[in-house]
DNA sequence: CCCTACACTGTACAAGTGTCCAGTCAAATG
DNA sequence: CATTTGACTGGACACTTGTACAGTGTAGGG
């Protein structure tokens, strides 16, 4: 699934690469506020109209680079790694953003922005973390699995707004992974 | 604590009210991308000049809206209400948002805005939530209440964008919590 | 070698956002 | 009643954002 708005090949794919790369680099050297699509276009040698011809705004932008880390976690437990644990998992996902504190901050506005090509990538950001949880979760019903989905959200939200440790995240999820499993069907849950 | 950026007496106060009323009633009538500051304050019959000097921006007033309702649901229970369940109090602060979609909607991105007045009253917001929470928690470690706390946002968030509906959070994190606190001090799993 | 295709550029543009300020009006004060 | 205070207004302003479009340069087909 591309993350930009029209087919790439060819010549546009290096063009959409480095805009893609330059965004993560203006991420990382400027605040939040002051990164637009015309700094990474420029960052990037790029005209800023050619920049608006792949990515919609800012926000699209920013997602666009979220989405290429988080499908590179994704892909790498896809292959065969059937037999990861949930921490393990869930530590590769929250590692993306704990190791880049400006990428977390940036996406926690542009990923809920009011933009359809940023509804397009939530929604496959989305399906990709779910599915990598619930590979790695236990057999448990399907509202257990809810309640974790839930708590791994908001721990990315608050982590992302400073509130808690990403490191924490994986923790807390184990914890109660680990509860709702003894909890199904059964109550005396020693394993 | 105020929502707005100067101390507000007499006169004041009416307009203030004011544009927070024509703020619910504008968030009603359109959609979200529709709103600015300046088409509250022509609903509001106020000038934008005036509008701005409360305001520092539509994410501020948005939020401004949600922080009155959340403080009349904690104000409710702040009383003499110690006895109130779990599923009450979260069903309370969630119906405030699932009985207004098009808020919710709003606060999604409205509430995480990179803007020093916003950030005032998330903390404002998240710190009632917090108290109610764990008012109608049973004793539990502190990494439980993180826990809940985690699914609780996610919760938010999650039904906010439409991903599930406001009506299952409570339901889950009641689940969650009666889990959670029936593995305090009672080591039914390895930890 | 020409020529068509098209990714890209530079610039102009409309629309929107938040600020500033001189001026107005009403209410409180003397 | 005259004065003063300050909330409010209207409008101009600088700035940002996303789009439009005519033009340029280069790669691939005849």
């Amino acid at each position: 699934m591309d993350p930009v708005r029209r087919i790439v090949d060819g010549r546009r794919a290096s063009t959409v690469q480095r805009l893609l790369d330059a965004a993560l680099e203006e991420i990382r050297a400027v605040e939040y506020g002051d990164l637009s699509v015309r700094s990474v276009a420029k960052r990037a040698d790029v005209s800023p109209a050619t920049a608006y011809t792949y990515f919609s705004s800012k926000d699209h932008l920013i997602s666009s680079v979220v989405w290429r880390r988080v499908q590179e976690v994704a892909a790498s437990f896809a292959d065969g790694a059937d037999g990861a644990e949930l921490p393990t998992i869930v530590r590769s996902i929250t590692d993306v953003f704990a190791q880049e504190p400006e990428l977390s901050r940036a996406c926690t506005s542009a990923l809920l922005a009011d933009d359809p090509e940023v509804a397009r990538l939530r929604d496959e950001i989305g399906a990709a973390c779910a599915q990598s949880l619930s590979s790695a979760l236990p057999p448990m019903p399907s509202t257990a699995v809810d309640s974790i989905t839930m708590a791994f959200v908001g721990g990315l939200l608050l982590a992302g707004m400073g509130y808690m440790p990403f490191e924490a995240i994986a923790d807390r999820l184990n914890e109660t992974a680990e509860q709702l499993r003894s909890a199904d069907g059964d109550h005396t849950s020693s394993q």
